[in-house]
DNA sequence: TTTATTTTTGAATAGTGATTCATTTATCAT
DNA sequence: ATGATAAATGAATCACTATTCAAAAATAAA
């Protein structure tokens, strides 16, 4: 018998997570992706079924863990709907912080996942909007939050608004720190810009 | 001699804005855009140095629509700063309302169109986002925006937030009103969504 | 050791589709 | 008409790389 020694698989997402990132799904090959890992370019094959699986589990893992996060939040009864929404932007935040690279790939390959229903990233994509909008809702029900604004419009604004600021800030950390980022995006939220 | 009839590079253009849509950038076909423009595979490259250069042309002319835009916009002496934003923010979803496919590819092929310093749209982009600063700039200085507002990060979400608006309500019109959307992105950024 | 079993390797394969170019077609000038 | 020139065609080429798989290597058990 032989026994598979370290582990491969995350050394393959990790690889590819960095490869994603410089090239683009499309310009990332294979056999760099296994270099990058240190395994040879056929060895692939024996933990993902294809390239796309790849992207997949990265999606995944990350939708998961989004999902996870923000399950936990929307149950807790110590904190306003405003401060969870402080909490969601900390989580996104926190989640790149130290993975400019995860960053640039979350915002730039969403594109490519497979979107068959098959993805459990979809489903745990899909629980978090849910999730999203429920800790809206209450919001406005409780009155914290302007009954004016359209759930579904905000989201889309305030995801849109994160993946941007942390595409830009992965690609370039120095212009600017994700502690400014962070801040600013919680201030034009919550008060808007006006004087 | 023979002369051209029609003009066959806007057709190409266009054919490329629904494929590209379609398809993304990668998996759009050059036959398939030959087709939709109802010509010869070989004669895109008549007009088109590669599929590549498509690309660029979609994206030298979009960003040179917005830079002479905002412009104009700049210099305007009769309405204030946040007035210019309200118009910036018109200013994109005019341009693509009766276009969403160009909203699709604007937003998700961006990332594709070469970086390389010949590119006109690379100009126009940094002088769009040059004259688009010095508008927030001026807001901060006359009173009108809060100077605790970065004006980068500002930048960063604003335009992020609108691309991935435009690019949901593109995907699926029917889900949300496009004026809605507007709307909502003027309420969020001047007030917040604080009750 | 030797054998059995599983993992790993990496060169060969095979499908794809961008790009080319010899040929054909259309238009203008004479 | 005829010749000259430019435009258009689309089948053939050709480069590229994801994926496969026969062979080699590593480990465990006997």
């Amino acid at each position: 018998m032989r026994v598979r020694e370290g582990n491969k698989e995350a050394d393959i997402l990790d690889a590819a997570i960095k490869i994603f990132a410089k090239n683009g799904f499309h310009n990332a090959k294979i056999y760099k992706i296994a270099e990058s890992a240190g395994i040879a370019t056929g060895s692939v094959y024996l933990y993902f079924k294809n390239k796309e699986a790849i992207l997949n589990k990265i999606f995944e893992n990350l939708w998961g863990q989004l999902y996870q996060a923000i399950s936990e939040l929307k149950q807790r009864n110590d904190i306003n709907s405003i401060d969870k929404i402080d909490q969601l932007i900390n989580l996104f935040f926190n989640i790149f912080y130290n993975k400019p690279e995860l960053a640039i790939v979350f915002v730039n390959e969403q594109i490519n996942v497979s979107h068959k229903k098959d993805g459990l990233w979809l489903k745990y994509n899909e629980r978090f909007i849910e999730d999203g909008e429920e800790i809206l809702t209450d919001g406005i029900n409780k009155g914290v939050i302007n009954p004016n604004i359209n759930v579904k419009a905000f989201r889309y604004f305030l995801l849109g608004g994160l993946r941007y600021m942390l595409d830009n800030w992965a690609k370039d950390q120095k212009a600017l720190s994700i502690n400014i980022l962070r801040q600013n995006v919680k201030l034009i939220i919550k008060n808007g810009i006006l004087s």
